[in-house]
DNA sequence: ATTAATTTGGTACGATTGTGCCAGATTTGG
DNA sequence: CCAAATCTGGCACAATCGTACCAAATTAAT
């Protein structure tokens, strides 16, 4: 269901943004139909109304969300800058794109960007979406390694990826869980010339 | 609560297993009170009667097959053979620990191995259990590279795992999942001397 | 054998869920 | 300005959930 009003539009739009807030601190089961409606201060039936079902809602929310975490990594790399791209600096760049930025100090927002990798798995009606945005990302990466004077192949970002998504995944059985100094570890050793 | 009578600690273990049952076709929200007791054959109260929350039988679910899998990975270890450790036969090994029996073929059973990593998250009272679990798993991949031939040091050991890791859970956005596809790529290409 | 502890299983309660319904208010198009 | 489309918001329903309760049955202890 799509919405003919410009109010209806911004409505609609206010759901999606509440959807999406619930998403980033609760995952994806604490966007629920009476949740959204009450964050963005709207009736319950406003949910349905625009909305024919909550994978749609979840759908819409989703992609919200990764399109303003991709715009940022956008940003990152307009402005970056190529001298500072051997040290540690850059390295934390990589992380920001990876993990989130690095202000959200808690794993809480690392543990949803892998809730979403995986909960995909039960949710094939996600599957498109995350395939779009992740292709996204790793061109992103892709540039930004070549932006940096780091080139590299697109097997290579594959690889670098995947070696940070491993270390976020098993740093988060720990007592007190720090995905982002594991996947720090992990790519700082990987990146490191031989 | 635990069982002080013979047929009362028949009854519970069959609790346990038919939720180790549920958790690895249907995930942590599969294990539900209901569903235990049925897929048990007992009445639903039984499940409340042998454990004081949802918590707890969800734990023991876990740590269950969880040695399961310990136990079959140590036996693949006594009958290692160390004069086919260099080829793909190896590589397959380390994918069976890692991602599960090649024997169950769909990409359902290698998505509940990291549903439980992430899942961890979200469930602090899991994570001494899993670190336990993690920690032997980790001893048992080191033990067996050691038994090959192909000594590694327990870092080196944390990096194949992540990067096997991160490759499953990547693989599992794409429209047709094949993570241990994925894994098995990424495992050869880290693997072959340089 | 008889008392006490344990186990059984049926039932009920209160919360929460997704979603359907619909009369009235609002906005839009002609 | 007015009819038609759109939107609103309160309410109800059936399912499902975790868990509490309790009288009867079974088992263990003396």
């Amino acid at each position: 269901m799509t919405a003919a009003t410009p109010k209806g539009e911004r409505r609609r739009q206010a759901l999606v943004e509440a959807a999406a807030d619930l998403l980033v601190d609760g995952g994806f089961d604490a966007i629920r139909h009476r949740a959204v409606a009450e964050r963005a201060g709207l009736p319950l039936a406003s949910t349905t109304y625009y909305f024919d079902s909550l994978e749609e809602l979840v759908t819409a929310a989703l992609e919200f969300q990764g399109n303003a975490e991709l715009a940022y990594g956008k940003a990152r790399l307009d402005e970056l800058d190529p001298r500072e791209c051997g040290g540690d600096a850059f390295v934390e760049l990589v992380l920001d794109l990876l993990l989130g930025p690095s202000g959200d100090r808690d794993a809480e927002a690392v543990l949803l960007r892998y809730e979403r990798l995986v909960a995909t798995g039960r949710r094939p009606y996600l599957r498109p979406l995350m395939r779009r945005m992740s292709g996204e990302l790793h061109a992103l990466l892709f540039d930004i390694f070549t932006q940096a004077g780091q080139p590299v192949s697109r097997e290579r970002v594959e690889e670098l990826i995947a070696l940070v998504d491993g270390a976020v995944v098993n740093a988060l059985i720990e007592i007190s869980p720090d995905p982002r100094a594991a996947a720090r570890r992990m790519l700082r050793k990987a990146m490191q010339p031989r």
